[in-house]
DNA sequence: CTCATGATGTTATTTTATAACATCTCTGCG
DNA sequence: CGCAGAGATGTTATAAAATAACATCATGAG
């Protein structure tokens, strides 16, 4: 069977190890929180994890389920809207605001604005940092005597793999 | 962020003839509308005037208020939302997605993609089209094989009048 | 005029997010 | 240890934003 014909699958670019990527990212995460004091506790783990479920944006409302439904108990929105707002300020996770959703942030740590391709047809949202972007906003807000405080990119469009598919 | 749920007086700081913006908007949009035969209503031309009321972004019920008030009688939201639908695709009026809200386009008709500085203390959204950021976002996404449909570009911070009022 | 199309009205519901307050749990300190 | 205080979580209720489904009205071509 060629690599041409393959499925759908959940994640659409899956041709990588996807749990070495959230074992991964649960790794720099305890890493991360440690070395700030910050209290990484098994709440916000567990809600980090389901976000990083996939590549793909999850909302609120998903996740919630998610958790709920581990538990066999009902969860309220209170309790992962806050677990995602500790997660967002330490830059574990990114909100992407046009889609009200959040996906897990591909280099924590690093400071970076977030900026987003996201996929129309798979619904992925794969993170760059393109410094040619991160520049020229600043250049212009610059010319513009505005101060930047958060810089938000979020590109609609089609991927590659998308493309291929529906050519 | 809190958007605009005062009333809806002009910009803060500007120095401008703002009854002058909204006749100019409002002529433009129905040049435009009559030149491609879409219809520009009494209602959608209400509610882009409602946008307009001020430079800064404005949520759908906050439109919706100004309707029901303006008539004694309340509107269903859907009223708003099915303008703003129009208004947006016509290229009148953007979506700032960081704000679920709405701000008339400052050059309607010219082909661009949308782009802010949103400022956190006055509230204001101005419009920019710097050929830098758009080219720099195309360049990153043909680097990886992605094919952009709707670039999203929304800058927190502090506008120019708003540093020098608080320094 | 008549019909087809698009616009608006009406009612109900879904989805997303937050408020207010109670309880628990960890941590540092006496 | 035992206790105080801060931070985290639980609980209940509500706000804010958006859409669904279906009915009616307005406009313009033929
Ligand atoms: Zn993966
Ligand atoms: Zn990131
Ligand atoms: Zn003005
Ligand atoms: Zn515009």
């Amino acid at each position: 069977m060629s690599i041409d014909t393959a499925p759908p699958t959940p994640t659409p670019h899956a041709r990588h190890d996807h749990a070495h990527c959230v074992a991964d990212a649960l790794a720099r995460a305890d890493a991360l929180c440690a070395q700030r004091g910050a209290r990484l506790t098994t709440l916000r783990r567990r809600v980090l994890e389901l976000v990083w479920s996939s590549h793909r944006p999850r909302g609120a409302y998903a996740i919630l389920e998610d958790l709920s439904q581990q538990d066999g108990k009902s969860t309220a929105p209170l309790t992962v809207y806050r677990a995602l707002e500790f997660l967002v300020e330490q830059g574990l996770v990114h909100r992407i605001e046009s889609l009200n959703a959040y996906v897990g942030c591909a280099s924590p740590g690093a400071s970076h604005s977030g900026q987003f391709l996201v996929c129309e047809g798979c619904g992925d949202a794969a993170e760059i940092d393109d410094s040619s972007i991160r520049t020229a906003i600043e250049s212009a807000a610059i010319a513009r005597g505005f101060r930047v405080q958060r810089p938000t990119v979020e590109v609609r469009g089609v991927c590659k793999d998308c493309q291929e598919k529906h050519p």
